[in-house]
DNA sequence: GCCGTTTTCGGCCCGACTGTTTTCAGTCG
């Protein structure tokens, strides 16, 4: 969906062009149209042809009209008109942090500046020495925002799965240090949107000075940006910021549901609020002068009259209307998981390596594991367990743990899907250069499971491949496995999702929660997750007196 | 420019922090 992604660019740009300008509802009316573009999960030119723009959240007559221009011509005759009324390094200004529109448009109409070189330019020339407004340390602040965007281009938003760690090291180094009560992270994090711009912590405490400084003291802190009585952002080493926030218990809940959003999320919450003569910020919800809650979210969903919302779904994407009707879904949990059915071993393995992931699966009260006993490798050579590590799989059976043999292979060649009849599962994934689907249908009598798929366009073809058999897709972090936006096409599809378990992996690995969080982001329950079913209907078709083969000996 | 279980007009989140201020403007989330 390059299209979607191009009009949602367009918009943003059109948004910062007008702050520029000075405008002053507009930006933000185009900034949210094109955070909606951003999340959709069809692309614009089927909806547009069903004449149904208008139905996207923030989208109405005069941008819907600039959507079905850009459809049609491939521009936007307004885009084109502010980026000549406005050069286009003022928007490279505007973003650097600490900057926004006032300066920007300052620089341009008091001092002539266009772009970074010429205000860096005009600050060696002295030429904002004695300006109103800009003392000694603003020049300063600019001068270092030029240079590290000039020697690190906008490091941007980092993955989920990369933030992960680095997050729950951060939450580790301050609970060490004592003083800290609730704790708990927020913003897109805990969203579990695919990517994080910044992390936001939330904790309580009696000594938040204590806090801030452990927090400071930590060893993946580079700088600290600014810090005041409740709040500290610092940079990390790899360029992420982080804010830590302290606040008092009867304002958790308040702050968890601020700091999560999303922005627009919160706007609705807000406007749900003002109608019923309630006033929402980070400290609470008020009537008046009197507090009506904000110790928990559940607080102040419920002095709204809303079901708490599940963090993975606040996107304004009609979850308030749902909690109002107390009609939420039930989004799939880790408990509701019942096996795993995508589960690699070592191709050497033995018996320490079988016995550990048997155990493995039995502590984490799994009913069943596809282990994949062999298939091609990515460079077209074929691959199969020892034979006698597969007897020793098969021998799980007889201690309730039921074990399916998985065949994985790309889409090509019938030889290696003839072998694929011989097990129970059948796992495919692209070829290499990501072609789509085989043209034959699934095969019939053994399970199928599509994996390293990539999420985005790529996952589309393999959607409609899967569209009507029992096959599955799964979901997660990284570019083997579908997003949470792909998700959401495959419910859509009525695609069922496989989510991936702990099991066989190592304890920091966060595939597993945020394979999860994507699938819970993507609305699923657990009808949606293939192996969140109960195991006899998951492993009815596998072959118990097979177990204990290897797949070429059938 | 969008939006509406009171609205087709009149709203549009709001508080912390910084730097420059002498009471506030700008940025950020």
């Amino acid at each position: 969906m390059a299209t979607n992604a191009e009009a949602a660019e367009a918009f943003r740009d059109i948004a910062d062009l007008l702050d520029v300008l000075g405008e002053r509802f507009k930006p933000e009316a185009y900034r949210r149209a094109s955070r909606s573009l951003e999340s959709l999960t069809e692309d614009l030119r089927a909806i547009a042809g069903r004449g149904e723009l208008r139905s996207i959240p923030g989208v109405g007559e005069a941008i819907a009209e600039k959507i079905e221009e850009f459809l049609r011509t491939g521009h936007i005759e307004y885009y084109e008109r502010l980026k000549k009324e406005v050069p286009a390094g003022l928007l490279d200004i505007l973003r650097l942090p600490g900057l926004g529109p006032k300066t920007a448009r300052r620089f341009w109409l008091e001092l002539g500046v266009e772009g970074p070189a010429e205000l860096t330019a005009a600050i060696d020339a002295g030429r904002l020495n004695g300006v109103k407004g800009f003392g000694p340390k603003k020049i300063e602040q600019i001068r270092a925002a030029l240079a590290a965007a000039k020697s690190a281009p906008a490091s941007g938003r980092v993955p989920l799965e990369e933030a992960y760690p680095i997050a729950h090291r951060l939450l580790d180094g301050l609970r060490a240090a004592g003083g800290v009560e609730q704790l708990e992270i927020a913003g897109s994090f805990r969203r579990c949107r695919e990517t994080v711009g910044d992390l936001d912590l939330l904790a309580t405490s009696a000594e938040p000075e204590k806090v801030f400084d452990a927090f400071t003291h930590l060893p993946e802190i580079r700088e600290v940006r600014l810090r005041g009585g409740t709040k500290e952002t610092v940079l990390l080493t790899n360029g992420l910021q982080v804010d830590l926030r302290v606040v008092e218990p009867v304002e958790f809940g308040a702050a968890l549901l601020y700091f999560t959003g999303s922005k627009d999320h919160n706007v609705h919450l807000r406007s749900l609020a003002r109608d019923r003569g309630l006033k929402i910020n980070e400290y609470g919800i008020f009537r008046g002068e009197d507090r009506v809650g904000g110790r928990t979210e559940a607080e102040v969903y419920s002095a709204l009259a809303l079901d708490w919302v599940p963090p993975e779904i606040r996107e304004d994407r009609g979850e308030v209307d749902l909690a109002a009707r107390h009609a939420l879904p039930r989004l799939v949990e880790a408990t509701d998981l019942t096996g795993d059915l995508h589960v690699h071993l070592p191709e050497d393995a033995g018996a320490p390596e079988v016995d550990r992931l048997l155990a493995h699966a039995r502590s984490a009260h799994l009913a069943y594991l596809a282990v994949v006993v062999g298939g091609v490798r990515e460079d077209g050579s074929e691959f199969a367990l020892p034979a006698r590590t597969v007897e020793r799989l098969g021998g799980a059976g007889a201690r309730g743990l039921r074990v399916g043999r998985a065949w994985e292979h790309d889409a090509e060649g019938r030889s290696s899907r003839a072998r694929a009849h011989e097990v129970d599962l059948e796992i495919v994934r692209p070829t290499r250069d990501q072609r789509g689907p085989p043209t034959a249908p699934p095969l019939r009598g053994t399970s199928i499971a599509v994996a390293h798929v990539g999420g985005g366009e790529a996952a589309a073809p393999w959607i409609a491949w899967l569209r009507g058999t029992a096959g599955s897709i799964e979901i997660g972090p990284g570019p083997e496995r579908i997003d949470s936006v792909a998700g959401r096409a495959a419910l859509e599809a009525g695609v069922g999702l496989r989510v991936v378990t702990p099991v066989g992996r190592d304890p920091h690995d966060p595939t597993a929660p945020i394979s999860l969080g994507f699938a819970r982001r993507a609305g699923a329950e657990k009808k949606d997750v293939r192996n969140a079913a109960a195991a006899a209907t998951v492993t009815r078709s596998w072959s118990a007196g097979r177990t204990g083969q290897s797949p070429t000996a059938g």
